[in-house]
DNA sequence: AGAGTAATGCTTAAACTGAGCATAAAGCAA
DNA sequence: TTGCTTTATGCTCAGTTTAAGCATTACTCT
């Protein structure tokens, strides 16, 4: 444990999030520059040890350089360091000889796509092309979700041993709901963990060929950025419930439609229409601006707009999704 | 940004934490071969890099190592990485020339004092020590709550500008929920980060000295562990609301009172009797062992056990504290 | 036996949730 | 203009959950 600390690096790697046309998205910067394979990779960096005086002002003014993105809200996510789940040509160019090892701090930032202006390498991707299994918004169950399931299952099956099928059937419960209908849409890594240790997903791709993924067409990333991805989704969901983060994804005037539909892009799932509505100003989350928005096809949308004095008023403003408890 | 990472350790802290006779606890390293002062300080150690597979095996096994402690649940909590932030002799005997910086990645554990051997330099201490003010179980509002209060108050008016007085206010009144009587028991990090800010408590104390404390006599920490516990306090009393870890703080069986006990010295605040059983037996937590403890004072008390099936059953399986809207 | 002390059981009003029906205000076509 | 379609918005209702407190039970001690 006191080793010396020779060989440790420190990254910081960023999921930066938007929703737009009701698609959640993040930030990649696919460049085949950065690993063998085309996989998207978040942006990542090396930490400059004296740079900055904490490592969030570090990740903002990075992420400012590389993208010219401003960032909203911003939150540490988690610190990985697991030696086995990482690509090397990521990293550096030349593998070292001594076999280097990264921790990579991760952390989540909000941002507004439209406001972005979208530097060089930077591309914005719908993040259910990595985690299609999350979006529940379709048809009940979506094919993917189902495929997804499905496999879980027979994994669940497979060893001989009982008590290790005990094991994972409680995993896969607690992760999936397999027999009752439960589908908690905060559990986005415990699903993705699980999805990678049954071998459903592959995550490391050396060779840059086969990605086996159990039929349902994922896509990979670099290195564990699908990790963090999924990380990031469900913190975002979990937070949304209790604390007024979506604003940040949204323009400064909308209508309560829009604002239910971006909360759904997160999500993943349908909301009731009414109670999302009663839920919004009873909460005391939005005033109304006067303006409205005719283009609606129906009944034209009043707009609206974030009330700021929410935070003083209630101790854990959010949305609250359905069946909470 | 992308320095050669020259100078960076990677530390790994642990606030390793119990409950015992309705005091929660923390293992503390008071020795002072630690550091100048006889502060208390968390476990620390600088990170081996190829010593262990993952980040909280090396936490594992190294606490096993330091402190003869079975680990229960176990969480990563934060990765503190400010600059400003640390006491140098913790570190280093002699503070590197070239500024060493250190970043900690800190953990939550839990355990049960009784249960350990206690090894050489471990301390137990009670938490409250450190952090008065969450403390509030006794008189409506505590001493020291009330200290802290006052100071915050004082705190907010005191800026010449406007604006920042309003940013300071919205702040306290996030964090400490100034005019209503709204306290949040979880967000023990904000009230800490603001006392911090506000110079009434001291974090890095290099003379080992003066400890502005604003009159409530609250012991600080070596380097920035006082803001580790506070972390650690805030996710916990958050985290025992959806997931059972309360148990991890119990003997194998207990009645329902000192469940309830156990709850509120960790929440810190009183709970109604009646209404805590009735959740607690709602929620499917525990079963009947079947024995009792007639050392109540009164009619003798049924014994329970966790009981860990709700984990197949429910999804969010917690003891919920009052007030959570 | 009677008083004291805690555990345990039960009631009630208020608040909240999930679901759906009903109405309002637009555009569009006959 | 009227009537149809579409979406926004208003409102009701039954089932749950919560906060608070009263009532009863089962022990010990005197």
């Amino acid at each position: 444990m006191t080793g010396d600390g020779v060989g440790l690096r420190v990254g910081l790697s960023a999921a930066i999030l938007a929703v737009t046309d009701e698609q959640p998205r993040v930030v990649t910067v696919g460049r085949s520059e950065w690993g063998r394979s085309d996989k998207a990779a978040l942006p990542f960096g090396i930490l400059d040890a004296f740079a900055h005086r904490t490592l969030e002002l570090g990740l903002r003014s990075w992420v400012q350089e590389l993208a010219e993105l401003v960032l909203g809200y911003t939150e540490q996510l988690y610190t990985f360091g697991d030696r086995d789940r990482v690509d090397r040509p990521l990293l550096t160019a030349a593998p070292s000889e001594d076999e280097e090892r990264v921790i990579s701090v991760a952390y989540l930032a909000l941002t507004r796509e439209a406001e972005s202006e979208g530097g060089d390498g930077v591309d914005w991707r719908d993040i259910y092309r990595f985690l299609p299994w999350e979006d529940g918004r379709g048809e009940q169950p979506s094919r993917s979700r189902q495929l997804a399931l499905d496999a879980i299952g027979r994994w669940c099956r497979k060893p001989r041993a009982r008590a290790e099928r005990e094991r994972r059937e409680e995993r896969a419960q607690f992760a999936f709901g397999l027999d009752r209908e439960v589908w908690d849409s905060e559990k986005v890594l415990e699903r993705y963990e699980l999805l990678f240790e049954a071998g459903l997903v592959a995550e490391s791709d050396p060779d840059g060929s086969s990605w086996p993924d159990g039929g349902f067409s994922s896509r990979p990333m670099a290195a564990d950025h699908r990790r963090i991805l999924a990380t990031a989704l469900g913190r975002l969901r979990a937070k949304i419930k209790y604390r007024p983060v979506i604003f940040e994804l949204m323009p400064e005037q909308f209508t309560l439609f829009e604002l239910q539909r971006t909360v759904e892009a997160l999500a993943g799932l349908r909301l009731h229409k009414q109670n999302f509505r009663r839920l919004i100003d009873r909460g005391g989350l939005v005033e109304l601006t006067g303006g409205v928005n005719a283009q609606t096809g129906g009944r034209p949308a009043k707009l609206y707009a974030f009330r700021r004095d929410v935070l003083r008023e209630r101790r854990a403003p959010g949305v609250g999704l359905p069946g909470q408890r």
